[in-house]
DNA sequence: CAAAATACCTCGTCTGTCAAGGTATTTTCT
DNA sequence: AGAAAATACCTTGACAGACGAGGTATTTTG
């Protein structure tokens, strides 16, 4: 279990739809992108990524479509809908709120006070 | 899925160490330490906790006992062991090592910049 | 022409979570 | 005294997300 696995568990979609907010893209570009903001620290493996693709889409989340390229292999694009906007904002709120307890439980050391 | 449960997942076992660093406790009151310090938003389930506790003492993280109640029921107590202390400051950085990573891919909109 | 890179995809395994079920004792309420 | 709730423990099986391993096809590079 390196950094990521469990930790980021359940991330995945949201991190999906971030990177759809701006434009669509196809997997292998949106996987490029994370590493690339990450600095190489996190990357996210092909068969989470394409089976949170298959997710999103059943839930209505991202639409997907295939790109005419006229040269280089055929891409799958993504595009976030509404729905999947809105499930974006909420789940970064969550994470805002789940932070915050995490945080409290794990640096959690009462530092003296209570009972 | 909750706030809690494929987000939190993972998180366990460094919650739990955490609220054994000061001093030994006991399942039941540990979930209720859980639950005080989060003011009632995070509680974990039995069924986690119990099997969380088990990896934990397998792994030679933590110790356990029997406590020696005169009145009550009988309580199973956990202490910290000086493995379980270096592997919660491991799991403490990784923390907010990873903290980090997913605010920069969920806030993640390069905001402009690069490219 | 072979190898590497781009680009897609699925299947099966693993692991942590948790609902559901269970035991035993003590306290509280009526 | 008896019932209900609280304290306190525990296990089992189902489920879901992550991911290693495997596979296809095209294009670029050497």
């Amino acid at each position: 279990m390196s950094l990521t696995s469990d930790i980021i568990r359940g991330h995945t979609e949201t991190i999906i739809l971030a990177q759809l907010l701006h434009h669509d893209s196809y997997g292998y570009e949106i996987n490029k992108s994370i590493r690339d903001r990450t600095n190489g620290d996190y990357e996210a493996k092909e068969g989470t990524l394409y089976t949170a693709f298959r997710r999103l889409e059943q839930a209505g989340y991202i639409r997907s479509y295939w790109g005419d390229e006229s040269s280089g292999a055929r891409r799958r694009y993504y595009g976030i809908t509404d729905e999947g906007r809105a499930y974006y904002q909420e789940n970064k709120e969550d994470w805002l709120k789940i932070k915050g307890i995490i945080d409290r439980l794990i640096e959690a050391d009462t530092t003296e006070g209570g009972n």
